[in-house]
DNA sequence: ACTGTACCCTGTAGGC
DNA sequence: TGCCTACAGGGTACAG
């Protein structure tokens, strides 16, 4: 689930729950996720207060009253459960649906809130992490150092891109997936913005970039793809895949409207194209994209 | 410096 | 029903 739409959707349904409250009790059921938890990990968070809760790439970040962060990644199956006992129709967060009756197995960390809200870990493969670093080391962190720009913010433009592609070898679509161009792209807004921008995802990356270095259009177009495909997905609540679906509407629905991804022999989604959607694989990872309309 | 591959871990879908 | 393989939205370590 977790691309930058995902991650900003769990940030916005877990800020009005964290910020301001302490951590009352914490639950680690495992020494490590991905990574181990680091020393000490329960007792610097017991009577910290969140004071802001932000997304980076993705990244959740909680700033502590202690002077530390909360680092949390949610790898590729990593999902919060918020559960508040005042209120029974409150115990959905994102695309997530808690039940409390099953799937418990890989709940593998609990933070009690001073408000009395319940927020649980749950993440099968455990690819997600968690770490405290100190506020004032974040930037120079090994994970945030090389993160390139946010896709979203106004640092993304076709120059940056085109400077960033100019040398590269790469394919289009390996050079997006490099979290140290643009931060928060995953697989699927990746195929999706490539789409929207009418580029084949095996063109050389270099096409960004003409022989003097400047922008191309292509490049102007991927800028726009890139911004409005996340604009709309995070508008949407993000992705939800092969998840528990949320009768009340709270979970993503950007699925319904893909026009490449995990589409492999359907018809392409632009309106009045009527190619068909190929499947291919980059660096391991399932690519789709329209041989008709991408070029 | 760059690029692609193998790998981390568990669950699920599909073929036989 | 079971067994097997391939695959899944993440990132890292390593070889070439």
């Amino acid at each position: 689930m977790p691309e930058l739409p995902e991650v900003e959707t769990v940030c916005q349904g877990l800020a009005p729950q964290m910020i301001g409250a302490t951590f009352r009790t914490v639950e680690q059921r495992r020494a490590n996720l991905r990574f181990p938890f680091g020393r000490d990990f329960k007792a610097r968070l017991v009577g910290a207060e969140v004071a802001t809760l932000r997304r980076r790439a993705k990244y959740l970040l909680a700033g502590l009253s202690t002077g530390e962060c909360l680092v949390m990644h949610l790898g590729m199956s990593g999902r919060f459960l918020v559960h508040q006992p005042r209120s029974k129709s409150a115990d959905t967060l994102g695309d997530y649906i808690y039940d409390s009756g099953a799937n418990t197995k890989h709940d593998h960390v609990v933070f009690h809130m001073s408000s009395g809200a319940t927020i649980t870990y749950n993440d099968p493969r455990r690819f997600g992490f968690m770490l405290l670093v100190p506020e004032n080391m974040l930037d120079d962190h090994a994970l945030f150092r090389h993160l390139g720009v946010e896709p979203l913010g106004n640092e993304l433009s076709a120059i940056y891109l085109s400077a960033k592609a100019s040398a590269r070898r790469s394919s289009l679509k390996s050079f997006l997936m490099d979290q140290r161009i643009v931060a928060g792209l995953g697989n699927i807004y990746v195929c999706e913005a490539l789409h929207h921008a009418g580029l084949s995802p095996n063109r050389a990356a270099a096409c960004l970039s003409d022989r003097l270095g400047n922008p191309t259009a292509r490049a102007e177009r991927l800028v726009i793809a890139i911004r409005e495909v996340l604009q709309k997905a995070v508008a949407l609540g993000g992705s939800t895949l092969r998840n528990y679906r949320d009768p009340s509407g709270a979970s993503g629905s950007f699925q319904e409207t893909f026009a490449v991804y995990g589409r492999a022999g359907e018809v392409c989604g632009r309106k009045g194209c009527d190619g068909l959607v190929k499947r291919s694989v980059h660096q391991g990872r399932s690519t789709f994209h329209c041989g008709r309309c991408q070029r």
